[in-house]
RNA sequence: GGUGGGAUAGUCAAGUGGCCAACGACGGCAGACUGUAAAUCUGCUCCCUAUGGGUUCAGAGGUUCGACUCCUCUUCCCACCA
């Protein structure tokens, strides 16, 4: 029993430091019943959440399964400080109202994967808020500043001329001391905070509350293009409230190579089970695009229902397999005659009539599945569907 | 506080008086090929009803027929010294 519950916590992660205590906390849970506290950070300036921070999610309610209680923290101290990082990024701080509408529609995302009951919503401005400043120094001095310099993304944004911010300096200080606030048993994290996650460690220590949490790194997920990590930023996400139908084309859209790392990372099938799929994929016994339809059909359920995503197949087959035109497309009106590049742009298909020029000139543009060769066209009086590359539909009814 | 270096498009990075809407790389978009794949190949990549016009090279002034390039001030970053 206890080794399943091992087996299954390790899956995926990159590091697990002091797996020992895990052990042993997994043992004090299945003997006498003895829950522990599993510790989570989260920052809410962004609030919408994609699959990326779904792999920590999924791990949590991994230990929910086995006597963990979830601290889900909102980092809602640091984020009213902002973070000052790189040149170009103007401090934004976040008003009250604005953390308390993102963490509102944060929970209730990640409620779809963890369970309510188990979870313990915490904010750090709770404690960080009333700190002194005395209590601020003494913090400050548990670490020197060659000690930071240590961090990898510090000391690569050192060599490389990159603003490093005194402030900035304070997020490992701060996120460790919230561990020893919480007494948390076990803290999970990506492998790009470890020198955080360590830092509660080394807190716990110094501040002397008689343990000192475990660590547990998960990967970072890459994004849709399989290179740089998922973020809403480089759009190459897959949001946990997308639309049934953009979720399922997005997985289908993953390369092959990366759809086994999804696997790992995502999907709730056993290693094994995985492993063979893998197998017959190699074998030629299976074809990989359906492999991957089901990986799609795992996930756009987990966020939407079973009908839905099978919708959603059914939708994509119709769209792309056969190129037919999609069932949902948005609709604009117009009066008067109009330009075909500016039509393109008012039904927000293309960002400026340079660009529809160009998309037009290259073939790239269809009225009525027919291309659009002349982009000096005039719409007149009727009614068209618009489309842009493969992906973008528009209906365009004119007055 | 002192001295020196730097800021160029989404990112990195050339350009040191006119040939500059600005080399190149990455990213992105479109086309071919496909499984909407991936890889590869081709074209495009500031805005504007456009063989033309407009606005750009941290910000504000100045020199010049002409400035991304020279000068002055400002803001921000980096290094060394204190």
């Amino acid at each position: 029993m206890i080794d399943e519950a091992l087996r299954e916590i390790n899956r995926g992660c990159a590091e697990i430091i002091d797996n020992e205590r895990v052990e042993k906390l997994l043992k004090a849970y299945f003997q006498e019943g003895k829950t522990y506290t599993v510790k989570a950070g989260f920052d809410p300036t962004a609030p919408d959440l994609h699959l990326g921070h779904t792999v920590l999610l999924q791990k949590l309610a991994t230990f929910q399964k086995y006597g963990g209680r979830i601290q889900f923290l909102i980092g809602s101290f640091t984020a009213t400080i902002g973070d000052p990082t790189g040149k170009n990024t103007t401090r934004k701080v976040l008003s009250q109202e604005d953390i308390v509408k993102n963490i509102q529609s944060y929970t209730t995302q990640a409620f779809k994967i963890l369970d309510e009951s188990k979870t313990d919503i915490v904010y750090n401005n709770d404690w960080l808020g009333k700190m002194s400043a005395a209590d601020l120094i003494a913090l400050a001095s548990n670490l020197t500043v060659a000690r930071m310099l240590e961090r990898d993304d510090f000391s690569k944004r050192f060599k490389t001329n990159i603003a490093i911010a005194t402030s900035e300096f304070m997020y490992p200080l701060l996120q460790g001391y919230d561990s020893v606030y919480l007494q948390s048993d076990i803290e999970i994290g990506g492998t790009d905070q470890k020198f955080n996650l360590l830092m509660g460690r080394q807190l716990q220590k110094v501040y002397n509350i008689k343990k000192q949490q475990a660590v547990l790194m998960m990967p970072i997920l890459e994004g849709l293009d399989g290179v740089q990590k998922m973020s809403k930023s480089l759009g190459n996400y897959i949001g946990v409230s997308d639309e049934a139908n953009d979720m399922f084309g997005k997985v289908l859209s993953i390369s092959d190579e990366l759809m086994w790392r999804y696997f790992e990372l995502l999907s709730e099938k056993s290693l094994d089970e995985i492993a063979e799929l893998q197998s017959a994929v190699k074998e030629g016994e299976l074809h990989p695009k359906k492999v991957k339809e089901d990986l799609a059909l795992e996930i756009t359920t987990r966020f939407h229902n079973k009908e839905v995503a099978q919708n959603a197949k059914v939708e994509f087959d119709k769209v792309h397999s056969k190129s037919q035109i999609p069932s949902d497309i948005s609709e604009f009106s117009c009066d008067g005659t109009i330009w075909i590049a500016k039509a393109l742009v008012n039904c927000k298909m293309e960002p400026s009539t340079s660009q529809a020029r160009r998309d037009i000139k290259q073939g790239g543009v269809k009225i009525d599945q027919e291309k659009v060769l002349d982009d000096k066209l005039e719409l007149s009086s009727g009614e068209y569907l618009l489309q842009v590359g493969k992906r973008k539909f528009a209906k365009l009814k004119v007055n």
